[in-house]
DNA sequence: TACTGTTTTAAACGTATGTTTGAAACAACC
DNA sequence: GGTTGTTTCAAACATACGTTTAAAACAGTA
């Protein structure tokens, strides 16, 4: 019970339960009694909801882009200048958040419905702070993907992209529900990794179309 | 100002007031201001916000199935026995979305918010409503689906289904703000039927990877 | 032990929400 | 023109929310 358990308590609370409901949907009143603290220790220790809202995005969000940063360097140093293929960025991709969710591998999921959330969801105070925290990475892995696909029009790529994100938040952020389903209907069992392994493909062979 | 103009107003203003903010973040208030009526008048009209959440979709989703079983019958004659192609199914759907929003081609974005928004948030009675409602038709164009993709194995057309899923509503849920980013960036102006002319390839060749 | 700064607590504050009410306004019909 | 059923309206209701407050509990130090 040092001074930071609270404090994680609540993120741990508030991740779980804006991530099954939303954020409106939640109330300060459902995270504390969930954290088992105090109703105020909220806005004690984080200011007010939406600094709550953000702190969650940011202890999943800071980790994950230093280590694809790192990542990205590593690539680019291995490239040697070659160009770099659209399967690898992916997959640079796929196991920079596979290793983010720390042991909890349901973590993944919650966080691509946080985000989802996020971009469909009011919030513009979220998407301001998610541009200026984390706007440099994805413009550089932007580059990458650019980089990679040379044969595609500006508007072909920027639409694809955007393709294959909706493919990614949707079925990760719908990952647990999906499995449960996939296993009732079909009696094959899969978690989260292999569903990514099965995404990446797709989105290589929907990107690299006619 | 016949007795039907109050409902029609009410639903007008929600749908969009739910596309741009959610439900929870749209108040009965909001709503009822902006359609120029009176407060009470949805619980008169609706008996509740939930059942106006409800009405809302089935305003758009009710003409749409029905426009899309008519145009399935027709292209099932029209195969005689052949299997179906996955490309025309894709075809057929994007059509019946196209035509359903009337005339207002913002509509169909709207609505693909409103149908992440149902996915995402809460919102379990609407789930509940949609499978009750929709639920058969849903179906049905599932079987034609696996009839066109019958070299995938089950576990995998599960999946590539919903990254097709996932791809469309996120990005037509988004469409005007990712065509006006495009704009921004590309210099290119594109509406909505031009994007669904992207995507469709984009699905077929993601479905039909190795 | 007494003093300091930090954290927790219960209670209250002001505001906004969905819903209900009962009277007024309206339309249609005999 | 009076009557009936439907629709609108302003006002109030009860409830839930995020936030603030001031006192209590706690931890560390001298």
């Amino acid at each position: 019970m040092a001074q930071k358990d609270t404090a994680k308590a609540i993120l741990n609370a508030a991740e779980e339960l804006f991530s099954e409901r939303g954020f409106a949907e939640t109330s300060l009143r459902n995270i504390t009694t969930k954290a088992g603290v105090n109703l105020a220790a909220v806005n004690y220790h984080f200011g007010s909801k939406k600094a709550l809202i953000q702190a969650v995005f940011a202890r999943f969000l800071t980790p994950f882009s230093e280590g694809l940063e790192q990542d990205l360097r590593d690539y680019q140093q291995r490239l040697q200048g070659r160009p770099p293929q659209l399967g690898e960025l992916l997959r640079l991709l796929s196991s920079a958040s596979m290793r983010s969710g720390g042991d909890n591998p349901r973590r993944l999921g919650m966080f691509m419905r946080l985000l989802g959330l996020a971009y469909t969801q009011g919030q513009g105070h979220l998407r301001k702070f998610l541009r200026h925290e984390y706007g440099t990475l994805f413009r550089e892995y932007m580059a990458l993907i650019t980089a990679a696909t040379p044969d595609l029009s500006n508007e072909e790529r920027f639409w694809r992209i955007h393709f294959m994100l909706g493919a990614t938040v949707f079925t990760l952020s719908g990952a647990d529900a999906l499995t449960a389903m996939a296993e009732h209907d079909l009696g094959t069992s899969s978690d989260i990794a292999q569903v990514v392994d099965k995404l990446v493909p797709f989105l290589a062979a929907g990107m690299t179309a006619a």
